[in-house]
DNA sequence: TTGTATGCGTTATCAT
DNA sequence: ATGATAACGCATACAA
């Protein structure tokens, strides 16, 4: 039961055979060099006649790169599962990466094994730079990165330990501001907020945007802490702040999934929104067209953030000077019905 | 303006003379093989010292495997952003490649260039081996694998050009079959479906069943073709359906995105399910449990989907005999208030 | 048990 | 413009 023994596949040396002609020329043809029509012609011929592809890994040793980009994915099931904005930061990241003709390679960490196993591969020369979303603070991954100096980018804030690593992603704090400014502004006074995520940065900077746009008239007790951004964390969140405080009238989820949960909480309890209640979420994902009514929320241009962050691994992949600074992108309000 | 030139990494060489002995030895320590204990410790003294990891190009060069197995996610817009499933899939798949040591590689195709990149990137030895989602007929890729020799799986329909290359599903035909003559056993009289990505295998073996199900009574009039399988077809054909027949009273959805869409033209006609009209769908995804009513529908065992997958190309890696033939998995009804 | 030597498939440097 | 030849970093068959 001998393993199937796998075809040799064609070298170059293969083709320089076939054509008669020496290998250095043929790497010329393929790689753009001096080279004379009719030595084209006939290795091109041959390569084709010996179906010649070339082998990367011997590429890669020699050139010491591999043209491929890591998109890490740290805690998966929230990411791929419940996340809106990642599959259109994927797309947008591949984008940009693909007419720079470099290879996007996903890779999914979802597990202490995996965070060993994909160290090794970023450490391996596979892939010339990394887009990490999501990284938590102190992740061994980012620190493998940084120790690696890989050209890097991280989407959302950076583990403040290497700020030599640029971000781009949104001021969370100014938008939740401005959201909860302008839900205040129609007049409701009991405003609350179900806080989800506050391990990242993204959710504490939610609230700190709510707690500032509130000022004085701030009550602690009407935030709802929630692990995550997810529909069940709304329907959660929004039972425990009804219980504490049946007037509220107004309030900020920390996502449009969020909301869509709390929304169906105020439904059953017999409340309307926008009448009885205002409801506001971030993300402006799929979900925010899909809630009765729809949500008004937090514009998030995450196509936009994934050419962005691609584009500053392609700046350092360049050697580009200055280094890269951080991006901010704009995040307009949408309002619908609501609020 | 010179690139950064990238601090060269230790090498097996620098741990071999720091450690005061020979590379092919510091080599068996790497890859166990018979070694003194002594010469052991010095190594493994070494290899921290300066900071040595292992360069995997030139591993993958003359071991002649990655280590990796692709992912291939074709047609990305609807599959990253609106399969519910395919984080599931990729997880399981993880899951077991994980174990084996084995890094899942993640590709997204979105673009005719990224087609050839892609070819390239599984021609160059990157990946010993491949997982296929939702390929279609005659897809180049599938060429490209089908001529590579690539050990490979699909998860779904296979393109009938290479049966050599096995598949790991569930049985469309089978299950809506089965959900359809669950809907109409519930009294319905006028029967629907909402079709949706009939140029995909899954697409069109769902409509095949409901039409056997149906048998003469079944209406090709009552069929609404949509291109995909999201919510946006679902409102779309609903809306069709409905114009084309009012007197409808259940509809097989194609999915539950589908069913959600559909469920919103309903409501906004003014009829509720399942009183008025039953509604079921297919995926058991997250959606299910979203709708108002919770759906009926058909349960895909998502992960087990991509279990099922990598333990295939595993299998082929190990040269095992027989090749593995296809796999259907089991996918129960799940029956809630929609129908 | 350990050291030596060779090859993996490319690109790059040097003559020619 | 082209042909030899030396790396690239590692694993391994063989010799010691």
């Amino acid at each position: 039961m001998a393993p199937p023994s796998k075809p040799r596949r064609a070298t170059v040396h293969d083709v320089a055979a076939a054509a008669g002609i020496s290998r250095g020329t043929v790497s010329r043809v393929l790689n753009g060099g001096y080279v004379s029509a009719e030595a084209r012609a006939a290795i091109e011929a041959a390569i084709a006649q010996v179906g010649y592809v070339p082998n990367t890994a011997a590429r890669n040793l020699v050139m010491r790169r591999s043209q491929a980009v890591g998109f890490l994915a740290l805690e998966p099931h929230s990411l791929l599962l419940d996340d809106p904005n990642i599959g259109a930061i994927m797309l947008g990241a591949n984008e940009v990466l693909s007419v720079a003709d470099h290879q996007m390679v996903n890779l999914v960490v979802d597990s202490a094994r995996d965070t060993e196993r994909v160290a090794r591969y970023l450490s391996g020369g596979f892939v010339d730079g990394a887009i990490i979303v999501s990284a938590r603070t102190h992740d061994p991954i980012t620190r493998v990165i940084a120790e690696l100096g890989l050209p890097a980018t991280f989407v959302g804030h950076p583990p403040d330990l290497h700020r030599s690593i640029p971000f781009v992603g949104i001021d969370n704090v100014g938008s939740a501001r401005a959201i909860t400014t302008r839900l205040a502004a129609t007049g409701r006074r009991h405003l609350a907020m179900i806080a989800a995520a506050l391990d990242r940065d993204s959710g504490a900077d939610r609230l700190t945007g709510f707690r500032e746009a509130l000022g004085d008239r701030f009550d602690p007790r009407l935030v709802a802490e929630v692990p995550l951004y997810d529909y069940a964390s709304g329907v959660k969140g929004m039972r425990e702040l009804l219980a504490r405080e049946p007037r509220i009238d107004g309030v900020f989820a920390a996502s449009d999934a969020v909301a869509a949960g709390a929304l169906e909480v105020l439904r059953d309890a017999g409340r309307t929104a926008p009448a009885d209640v205002g409801v506001v979420g971030f993300d402006d994902s799929t979900w925010a067209l899909r809630t009765q009514p729809p949500l008004s929320t937090v514009h998030q241009p995450a196509r936009e953030i994934g050419r962005n962050a691609a584009e500053l691994v392609l700046r350092q992949l360049r050697g580009e000077e200055p280094a890269p600074g951080n991006v901010l992108l704009p995040t307009p309000i949408v309002w619908r019905d609501s609020a």
